[in-house]
DNA sequence: CGCGGACTTGAAGGTATTCAACATGCGTGG
DNA sequence: CCACGCATGTTGAATACCTTCAAGTCCGCG
């Protein structure tokens, strides 16, 4: 059997594990209660006592906080095959918000149904754990990120980052990628003024390194970019799978 | 059984599940191989394969990634009971380096042995996953900081944070706490420069807020602090065992 | 005693923000 | 159908925050 019949979160795990055809049924049996949700809906609220997380199967979503003052950090987008809120099945409450950027396609995933996968197949509690420390790999990037590179660098480096996780799921390529972000969203995930991200924009675009027009990221001179950005892509490859 | 007997790791698992003498037993077995390292010394690479994790038992260490430009972003320092490099362990490749702030003491631990305790007590994976989501959100709040607060804010979050942290293991108070950070680390960790840590310290310890010195952090006025930074410790607190 | 590491302070400069104005495109209702 | 509102994108000018560069202090230690 296939580990891609089962939709974007078997082949992201799959690159882990070979899933045998018992955990294949496993995971498939997480995906009982779909829900599909509008553009601009929160999924769940910072603060909110969630028991259910989610898996992406399609469309974009966003994490992000709120901070005392009213402003507004995005921690990370999350494309299909992404976890939603993993953190805050298990912190029990939510420390952080979601809400779709797309329109999109869920399926709730139970802390039960979690501890319960965990029992009868623990080699997919160390491939959840592999997912869950990959995402966090993004977000530690994100921090040296915002921490140590100018605005810039950090788009550069950012739209790169973007590419490469859309290549893995088969939706990006050297050339580009289809991108529903605004500028608000995308100041926002880099702790920028949207003025500044226009400005921003507008010189890597002027640079010929790449860019951003009509919801679509065309790399201009990928080589170049990758260069300037300072971009590894690193953490983000998985040659083969680490469990057998 | 007293679950703080082992030291600070059980402690901070028991904050999670009500661990039974066999789960205990367990994780003491975890604590095998035990290494002294002095302060100042990498304990694993960027880049590094690392199999192995550790579990910090004495002193206190700090995780950073080097970005292209030489550039040091601190992402997280560590305190006994937590992990080190189980992000590492599991991505196969470390992401990040890991330096000793002081003298420490550590517990090697191999991913067999962490599988092994997944098939044998499937409910401390929920534990260590759970740790680990705990520690991601301390990660997701340093992100937050860095891309929304301006470096006095920062600066006094950071420190409550981490007052917060200690008062957990029993290291520190609404009173204080002892600090090995020099202000070249604590620069490194609020994506700041040290001569700007060094005028914001001044600023906040003008304004009686919080003063450091000599190695030690003294909280002048903790309310006023804590509406200051807009903190809010609700993910760091655990009100009890969420699985008995 | 001299050296290096950590800390401190001033002055100048650059990066990103703030404020303000305007352009563009899309959907909705008059 | 066109007017209008609204979200998004664009650009300029003034300002603020933080960095950079530079100089110097303090202290522990070989």
């Amino acid at each position: 059997m296939s580990d891609f019949e089962h939709g974007p979160f078997s082949r992201k795990l799959s690159a882990f594990i070979t899933l045998s055809e018992a955990e294949s049924a496993v995971l498939a049996s997480l995906h009982q209660r779909r829900r599909k949700i509008a553009a601009g809906r929160d999924v769940f609220q910072q603060g909110q006592l969630g028991q259910a997380a989610y898996v992406l199967s399609a469309g974009w979503a966003c994490s992000y906080k709120i901070l005392q003052d009213g402003e507004r950090q995005v921690v990370d987008f999350q494309v299909p095959g992404d976890f939603l809120g993993l953190r805050s099945v298990l912190l029990h409450v939510s420390d952080h918000s979601v809400v779709s950027v797309t329109d999109i396609e869920v399926s709730e995933v139970l802390l039960s149904d979690l501890l319960g996968v965990f029992e009868r197949t623990p080699r997919l509690a160390a491939a959840v754990l592999w997912a869950a420390s990959r995402d966090e790999a993004m977000v530690v990037e994100h921090l040296a990120g915002i921490g140590r590179r100018n605005a810039v660098e950090r788009m550069a480096h950012f739209l790169l980052e973007l590419g490469a996780r859309l290549s893995l799921v088969g939706m990006g390529s050297r050339a580009g990628f289809d991108c529903p972000l605004t500028q608000y969203l995308l100041a926002d995930a880099l702790g920028l003024t949207a003025v500044h991200v226009n400005r921003v924009l507008r010189q890597l675009r002027e640079e010929g390194l790449v860019a951003v027009k009509d919801g679509y990221v065309a790399f201009e001179d990928y080589e170049r970019l990758t260069e300037f950005a300072g971009f590894d892509p690193a953490y983000l490859d998985q040659p083969g799978p680490l469990l057998k």
